[in-house]
Formats: structure tokens, C-alpha cells, sequence
RNA sequence: GGCUCCUUAGCUCAACUGGAUAGAGCAGCUGCCUUCUAAGCAGCAGGUUUCAGGUUCGAGUCCUGAAGGAGUCACCA
């Protein structure tokens, strides 16, 4: 905001003027609330040059400010605080100025491309809550770039291949007895993780037989028979193995078409898919090229390994014995192909931070490999998702599936809003559009209010909240405006001359949201933007019962609350676009 | 065991990156719908910011140590 540059220029003329010194730009901050005054200039840095106490330092530099500048109504001093008082005119002026473009916001990310690889789901086994996460976080990210003036590529990378998904493979093949998703009604992500499950089931029973048989764990998770099956079938997968080819590619088309129904319902989309099928053997001849050029070796056994010591990390693999891929080749060969289609500036991986290892040492070894895209790499971690029991597991069955918990949620949300019966003359497609958005917006709210890298719970047994901190309550907020907005006759615009302490309120929150969108994209930080939404709508809920609106006294009061509104839901609207959420008009 | 991260009200989370008397929501209690949508508003109660030191005018925030928890160190992804 100016009104900061000017403060930070008036209190260095003012150091210059009282004691002929230049010192450090001055901290400005909020005014804490249980003070009177809008922006406070702490003074203690200056006591050095001052040479005097607190006190009587922030009142001579208060003095000068107020004479200084227009803009500065008076000023009070607690301890080494000087709080400054804006004139209402101030407000008034800025919100002149916002008005005609409350969400334009300054593009920091003007003339960068950046590719945003986020949910990247296993065709082994449907999706839950932390995919969920990922999905929500990733979307929105891509929504606050853009915003932010970049230009970026939401791409998706699909893990349709390696030993997990030949599990599901070998484990319907051996117990499926033919069942597809047409014939059992189940759908078919959910289908082929219930032979994900399956597959850990027996896998366990050969396990234990063999340990009854004096194995050790660990000979007997090597020896027992699925498991060299496995692995047998993914050598033939990557010979090519027509038999295995064709199961693969008849398990994943059932796997993406319950794929596309979550996202659909999710309501997330992607520019650019890659499927780890088509890059892994990229990643081989590059770590190939790698072990020639001499930055990788090879163990007798014919394994290819990258020494990190140098860099405090450790030895990690790259090529199995056997020859085939793993994680990290793939990863290397799908980084060089985003590389050669889209020249972006930064490449973004939204993964959990269960992997902040794994990509710590991708970054390093494309360095190493001299690859000109090592430096714009950024790990989005975020934290897992836990239940009250701990950790989900697909394999042992303690998860929150996705297309479940967002049934769910499309569901309290249409028990809600029968119960407060504010629906009157909706017809049916409009109620279940708006139930949807209700539930989804919920959820997304829910994920998305919490600070991306920390760790959150979900406790199944309480249900997620329609009241207070959440999707809803700003939906709610933003339906209650356009009620207004309805009923209002269309009023002139004007401005007036004195404001109530909450009008000052909402402009001042005006003021500061393109700020708040330019720090949630340099945070990597979604709820930044979550959270200054939710201080609008509380903001403008205090207002709408303290000020009243199409009642208001003056003619020009009431135009006046009116843009003030308007300014509102369309703040409201673009902060929860960028989080994914779409806006009732009524609810 | 090595490394990384976390610990704020009964519960879930904030705290403008070192500023004042640590804030919201949920749960609990009390008021407010004949007036623009009560999914709302106002209020009460709830805290030694895990603990012990240190740095500083000032520490939830920075440094050291301790306790508890999570992740990772896989020829899983």
C-alpha cells in the first residue's frame, strides 16, 4: 500500500530533519485492536540514534508525521509504540481507488512458466483423504499462481506402472475369476484395490507359513511365491509381455475411468498427463548416460547407484540388479521430458513430505547430471493427513475413502439445508447443484484452511462443520450479499464522509487481499488466502448486523453500503475461486 | 541409532516472519429472529505457548539441552 511508502519516506526525512541520521526503514505493523489507531511504528530501533527515551522519541517523529502527511489524523504513544491514525477520507479514498477492481492483483509471476505436478495417483487402489489433500492443495495453487500472472501448467502424473500395480494385476488374475466393473457394479479403482488388498492378504498368509517353516522375516517376504510372481511380472511387463500388457491396460482403463468420475466430483482438471509407462525408460538411458559419463557407478551385482556423501546424504539406487526401473529413474526421465515440452522456469511437485528425502535427492542428482532444470525444482510438501488411530493404509484397510467422504459431505450438506428450509422455489437440479457445492466447499475449506506443511487430523466420527470457520459460513456470507444485492434498486455510486469503525473494517481488509495472494503463492500457502477469507466474511457479518443497509438513514449511506457489499462478494467469490470453491446465490 | 519435522485453550487451528494484554472456530453456558438470510451476531468461561536454560529493550517465534510424537534412512512408490 502507498500510505506505507510514504510512512517509511516521512520517517526518514523526519531522522534526518530532528537528528541529521539515516537509520533502518521503519517496522510498520497493524495496530494491535486493544490500542486506538490504525498503523503502528515501533520505535525502539531508533532509540540509537534518538539518544532519548521511547516515549519522547515516538511523540516527536508522531508530531512530524502528522504534519507531514495529509493522510495521518493524530497519533498516540504506549511505551515505545507510536500508533498512527488514519483519517476516515484515507479509507474512503482507498476504497475509491479499489473499488472498480477489488481482485486485481500485481503479477509477480508475469513472464514465468511453471509447471505444477500434483496428484499423481497409483493405479493400484482408488483414492482417499490424503489424495484428497493433494488434489485440493494443488489445484488451488495452480488457481493462485495464475492469479498471481503465472503461467502454469497443471500436469498430472499417473504411476501406472511397478510392482505395486502388478500386485492388483497378479492377485485378480489368480482370484478375480474374470470380474470386471460391469459385472460386479463395483467401480472400477475401487475394484482393483480390492485385489490390492487381496494381494497383501495372501501375500501375509505365505509370509507367516514360511516363517513357520524356520525362515527368517526377511528370507520369507523374499521367498514367498506372490512375491517372486510379482516380480516376474513386472520383468514381463517391461520385455513387453503381450499377456501382461493386455491385463495392464484393461485393469488401468477401469482404474482411470473411476479416476475421472473423483476428479469430476472434486472438481479438479489438468493441462498435461504423463504416465510414468511412457518416461520410466527415458529415465533409464539418462541414468545410463549418467553411469558412462562417470556420475553414477555400478555394483558387481550390475546395479546402478548415486553417491551422495559428498552432498550429507547417502548412496541411493537407480537401476535395480535385475535392470529394472525404480521411483527415482522414473522421476528423472518425466523431469527431462516436462524440460523438452515446456522450457518452464519452475517446476513444482506437490507430494507429501513423506517424500521431502526423495526429492532433496532428485534435486541433486539432475544437478549433478548437469541438467539445466535442477534449480527451478520446488518440493510443495505438505503433511499427511492422520485419523485419531494414526497413519492411513490402503493395504490394511484404515482409510477415508475420497468418493465416500465427499458422498457424505454432498449429503450432511442437503440434511442442513433441509432443516433451516430457506430453499423455496429451487427446483431439484438447482438444490442438488447446491448441496454439492455446500459439501465440496466444506471439504476443500477444511483442507485448505490448515498451513500446507503442517500435519492434520480428521477424526471420521465428527462429521466436518457447516458453522464458523468453515466453507460454508463464507458461502454462506457471500449468499446473504447477493440477497442484498437483489433487493437493492440499482444505486448510484457515492462515497461519504465519516465511516463506522466496521466500514473502515472491510475496506481495510479490501486493501490488503492482493497483497495476501502475492504471499500465498511466494509461501507456497493456500490458507493464507483461506484464512484472510474467513476475516472477511466474519468482518462483514458484524457489519451487515451493526450497519444497516437498504435501511440505512442517508441515501448516500445506503449507495455507499451497497458498493461496500458488492466489493465484498466479489473479493469473497475470487479468494474462494483460487481455493476452489464455487459461490451460491442463494443457500 | 543418524538426519528432518512437530508440540499453542478440553478438541481443531491462527498469530502479519522478533513487538504491546497470544487470537478464532468447535464443544459448554447466557442473550438476540414482526426489521436487508439466525449456516448469523453479541457476551461468559477457558492459557506458565511441553519442560529447563540462553540471546535481546522485547521470545510462541532465534540458540542450546531434555521429554513426548511423526517422518525418513527400502532393489516400495
Amino acid at each position: 500500500m502507498e500510505i506505507l511508502e510514504l510512512i517509511t519516506e516521512n520517517v526518514a526525512a523526519f531522522l534526518k530533519a530532528e537528528y541529521q541520521a539515516e537509520g533502518p526503514a521503519p517496522k510498520i505493523e497493524s495496530t494491535n485492536p486493544n490500542f486506538k489507531g490504525d498503523f503502528t511504528v515501533v520505535v525502539f530501533p531508533y532509540l540509537r540514534i534518538s539518544k532519548s527515551n521511547p516515549e519522547a522519541t515516538a511523540n516527536a517523529m508522531g508530531t512530524y508525521l502528522v504534519e507531514h502527511l495529509d493522510e495521518i489524523s493524530g497519533y498516540n504513544v504506549v511505551k515505545g509504540f507510536l500508533n498512527l491514525e488514519l483519517a476516515d477520507a484515507f479509507w474512503v479514498n482507498c476504497f475509491e481507488e479499489l473499488h472498480p477492481k477489488p481482485t486485481e492483483i500485481p503479477a509477480i509471476g508475469k513472464g514465468q512458466k511453471v509447471v505444477v505436478e500434483y496428484s499423481s495417483p497409483n493405479t493400484n487402489k482408488p483414492l482417499h483423504l490424503g489424495h484428497i489433500r493433494n488434489n485440493v492443495l494443488g489445484y488451488s495453487f495452480c488457481q493462485i499462481l495464475d492469479a498471481n500472472g503465472y503461467d502454469v501448467v497443471k500436469n498430472n502424473l499417473v504411476n501406472d506402472r511397478g510392482i505395486h500395480i502388478c500386485k492388483s494385476m497378479l492377485a485378480w488374475q489368480k482370484y478375480g475369476d474374470g470380474e470386471t466393473p460391469e459385472s460386479s457394479g463395483i467401480k472400477g479403482d475401487h475394484l482393483v484395490g480390492k485385489y490390492y488388498v487381496r494381494f497383501d492378504q495372501e501375500y501375509k498368509k505365505q509370509i507367516e507359513s514360511l516363517k513357520n517353516d524356520g525362515q527368517s522375516e526377511e528370507d520369507a517376504k523374499n521367498n514367498a511365491p506372490l512375491i517372486l510372481e510379482a516380480r516376474k511380472m513386472l520383468q514381463d511387463w517391461e520385455k513387453g509381455n503381450s499377456e501382461v500388457i493386455s491385463l495392464w491396460e484393461t485393469m488401468n482403463s477401469w482404474v482411470y475411468e473411476g479416476f475421472d468420475q473423483t476428479y469430476a466430483t472434486l472438481g479438479v482438471s489438468f493441462d498435461k498427463v504423463y504416465y510414468e509407462s511412457d518416461t520410466y525408460l527415458l529415465g533409464k538411458d539418462i541414468v545410463k548416460g549418467g553411469l558412462e559419463s562417470g556420475v553414477f557407478y555400478q555394483k558387481e551385482d550390475g546395479s546402478v547407484w548415486v553417491d551422495l556423501t559428498d552432498e550429507g546424504l547417502d548412496h541411493k539406487i537407480l537401476l535395480r540388479a535385475d535392470g529394472t526401473s525404480v521411483y527415482m529413474t522414473q522421476d528423472i526421465g518425466t523431469a527431462e521430458l516436462k524440460y523438452s515440452d515446456f522450457k518452464m522456469d519452475q517446476s513444482i511437485y506437490v507430494v507429501g513430505n513423506e517424500q521431502d528425502y526423495h526429492f532433496k535427492v532428485l534435486q541433486l542428482i539432475l544437478k549433478k547430471l548437469g541438467r539445466p532444470h535442477w534449480e527451478g525444482l520446488h518440493h510443495l510438501s505438505y503433511g499427511m493427513v492422520d485419523l485419531p488411530s494414526g497413519k492411513m493404509k490402503s493395504r490394511e484397510g484404515t482409510v477415508v475413502d475420497a468418493d465416500d467422504l465427499m458422498a457424505e459431505m454432498v449429503q450432511t450438506a442437503k440434511t442442513q439445508t433441509e432443516e433451516l428450509g430457506k430453499t423455496e422455489g429451487m427446483s431439484k437440479a438447482e438444490l442438488e447443484e447446491l448441496y454439492h457445492t455446500l459439501g465440496i466447499g466444506a471439504l476443500k475449506y477444511f483442507l485448505l484452511k490448515v498451513d500446507a506443511k503442517k500435519r492434520m487430523l480428521f477424526d471420521p466420527q465428527e462429521s466436518i462443520d457447516f458453522q464458523g470457520n468453515t466453507g460454508p459460513f463464507i458461502q454462506y456470507t457471500y449468499a446473504r450479499i447477493q440477497s442484498v444485492l437483489r433487493a437493492a434498486e440499482n444505486a448510484d455510486f457515492n462515497l461519504v464522509s465519516s465511516l463506522e469503525t466496521e466500514e473502515k473494517a472491510l475496506i481495510r481488509l479490501f486493501t490488503e487481499y492482493p497483497q495476501v495472494v502475492n504471499d500465498s503463492a511466494r509461501d507456497f500457502n493456500p490458507s493464507i488466502v483461506a484464512n484472510h477469507a474467513y476475516e472477511l466474511a466474519k468482518a462483514y457479518n458484524k457489519f451487515y448486523h451493526q450497519c444497516s443497509i437498504l435501511g440505512a438513514k442517508e441515501e448516500e449511506t445506503k449507495n455507499f453500503r451497497l458498493a461496500l457489499s458488492r466489493t465484498c462478494g466479489a473479493i469473497l467469490q475470487h479468494a474462494c475461486g483460487l481455493l476452489g470453491m464455487s459461490m451460491p446465490e442463494r443457500m
